[in-house]
DNA sequence: ATAATAGGCAACTAAATGGTTGCATGTCAA
DNA sequence: TTGACATGCAACCATTTAGTTGCCTATTAT
């Protein structure tokens, strides 16, 4: 779960995972094509999205094609974000109330 | 959204969440206790978590009270994973399939 | 066969990050 | 009013991170 959180930090690495989202296997030259860096950054970039499992890949010949996989990121809703979620209104209106009784 | 994500990325400040999410307003040394941490790098995590818009805090004489603010959470939900979970059963089915036909 | 293409590896750098220590300030209670 | 308590500020340090450059290897097409 760390890696993935970490993973997600880096605008480049959600910016990679957009563009699988918007086209699923790709090579490496794909997606590297149009970004402001090198070759070697994307790959490093890469290297910590399958690390963290929210990318798969399979070499092709000499290309490698990378696969976004949703689960880990599905997981970071499930049981992250929905425990947030859950008692959110109660925790707005008591976070409004207690600002607001600021100069009580 | 950037420093949101940033904010998430590690694993003290996540706690920090979850505490503030188990009791909302608590002070900097409540927050404190029992964390194998000096009070200056909870603060640190603490500004951060601010800048975020994750926590506001008031001051209430020489305490200052810690209030989690569940809407970035919220929207990282709306705007980032429910994106990728809308096509997940396609995208895993296909990424499934092509890892299978690794060999063919 | 050979040249072009796709990718991999390693060393290096600059900047960001997470943490520390030491000291200063503001507020409350005896 | 003075001591204790809650927090703030700043300098410093080690490690991690994001990126680079240079070179090497494997595959494909001519």
């Amino acid at each position: 779960m760390d890696e993935v959180f970490k993973a997600l930090a880096d605008a480049s690495r959600r910016a990679l995972l957009d563009r699988l989202h918007a086209r699923n296997g790709q090579t490496l030259s794909d997606l590297c094509d149009g970004l402001d860096m090198t070759r070697q950054a994307v790959t490093k970039h890469l290297a910590i999205l399958e690390a963290a499992n929210l990318v798969a890949t399979i070499r092709h010949g000499r290309e490698k094609l990378h696969y976004l996989n949703p689960v880990p990121i599905h997981q970071i809703g499930e049981r992250w974000i929905k425990k947030f979620e859950r008692d959110k209104l109660a925790a707005l209106s008591d976070l409004k109330r207690r600002l607001e009784s600021r100069d009580a």
